[in-house]
DNA sequence: GCAAAAGTGTTAAGTGTACACCCATGC
DNA sequence: GCATGGGTGTACACTTAACACTTTTGC
């Protein structure tokens, strides 16, 4: 790492990094903003992330996201992935690019920063095995405190993505377990886009796509009528060049795959 | 600029670079390829694009994306503008950020290499001023020849990212003049997504969607009906965030917009 | 029985597509 | 007049959204 004053540094490329931008529907029970939010419904109907306090100049004591520098040898996904797993200590469901920030403007003072970010997903069940050190607090979406460079930015960005690509493709499935039923994956696009949905409608939408299938078995959720179990089907295998959605099994220590490719849809209207 | 040798190199972050597919309705007619090519109707009715030979390994001989290194002090925008001004001559009538690409294996062999790519359009005016060096020629995009790394791949994505972006904004006008016949305008499309369209149906689609005024003039094209001329509404100044694409503004000399804001349009659907 | 949620049916409105048709010009 | 492309009208298929209705459970 070459060290120098801030002329000399303007020589020279500005420093890289990765950055993540993780959301889950839900947050760790074990923490701090608890009191603050209300039941463990309001919790699961919103979404949280989980960002790290910053302990240097500039931004001193703000929020940050997850983020560490490149190294060669690993993919910019795994370096994203380590990015992830050492801050919150879990594994991610869905893992993509989302940008690239390099405007000189951002770093605020600061030297040049180019920052690759992505975005992940990691389901509920994840959430409670997450360990919260002292740097990482879990917030709202929708409530976030003072952040350090353009990462609101970079959030409200993320989300926007979340809402049109929940539209499109099978990502709210990375929310929810492998089997889930109607209203359970309702409920997940119903927390995204902010808004409810007409059951009936939703019903005929999701399982026209041809998407789902039917295990067969059915819960029962309250005092009502029980509900059929889905999962979404397997052989999502279309991974090409213009899905750059990214196959984590070859960074994952179970290689299990986490991502099938997401959108080589046809609805697809390109990133932005 | 450190040196050093391979194993040297693993030890530090890879090398950063931007790099832009630069696309455009025909190609310069002082080319050599012009015998190929056929007629001038045959030039325009397809994409084509700029490379530049590579003049040292790895790749030697082949054709790759026009690009430069990463330098403190300007944005990404203007890095990319820089790399495509300097190798084309052109001004760029609209320029986004496309995807970085940082897998160890697409040096094949080579060092590390991160690069981050912009897509730009041309419009025809402008390709006829455009002086063509040793080092650099125009392809059409469906007749490539060999390329370096993966930059094949990535023409492809920036094209099918042109297909989709073309049916739910107004990238279409970059290819054109200021004023045009919709007949103009959906012979673009037609090229772009390789089909014919009703000419009807194009022209209840593009005027419904309130982005043309008709400027009350018309011209005469063939042996046939007078065209009405039309041209894009202004204040297409919703920039924001939501919308990567960039405001070049700052980067040219003349001051005049080059884009503005292609996609606060909420049919878009996220990137991939 | 009653409440609540699962699941089905129906209908009106909107959208995309194919194609028939008229209009204005050059020849 | 005739050919050509500009421009309008229209019918049909399909999708979307709203909502009434039946079914199956807990209480």
């Amino acid at each position: 790492m070459p060290f120098g004053n801030v002329s000399e540094r303007l020589q020279q490329p500005p420093d890289v990094g990765v950055s993540v931008v993780i959301l889950a529907l839900g947050a760790p029970e074990n923490e701090e903003s608890r009191d603050a939010s209300g039941d463990s419904k309001d919790r699961t109907g919103r979404l949280w992330l989980p960002l790290v306090r910053r302990v240097r100049q500039p931004f001193l004591g703000d929020w940050a996201l997850p983020g560490g520098g490149l190294q060669c040898g690993i993919s910019l996904e795994q370096a994203a992935f380590a990015a992830l797993e050492s801050t919150t200590d879990m594994h991610p469901r869905y893992l993509e690019q989302l940008y690239t920030f390099g405007d000189p403007k951002r770093s605020s003072g600061g030297l040049p920063m180019v920052s690759i970010v992505y975005w992940a997903l990691v389901g509920s069940a994840e959430i409670r095995t997450c360990t919260e050190g002292g740097n990482v607090q879990w917030f709202p979406a929708d409530e976030l405190p003072a952040l350090a460079f353009d990462h609101r930015g970079i959030i409200e960005y993320a989300l926007w993505r979340l809402r049109n690509k929940i539209e499109y493709s099978t990502i709210a499935a990375r929310f929810v377990g492998e089997r889930f039923t109607l209203a359970q994956l309702r409920s997940v696009h119903e927390a995204v886009l902010g808004r409810s949905l007409d059951p009936a409608n939703f019903r005929r939408h999701i399982l026209g796509s041809g998407e789902l299938e039917d295990t067969g078995t059915t819960v029962i959720q309250g005092r009502s009528r029980p509900a059929s179990v889905y999962r979404y089907r397997r052989a999502e295998t279309t991974s090409s060049l213009f899905s750059p959605s990214v196959d984590l099994a070859h960074a994952r220590a179970d290689g299990s795959r986490v991502s099938q490719s997401a959108m080589t849809n046809a609805h697809n209207k390109g990133v932005s």
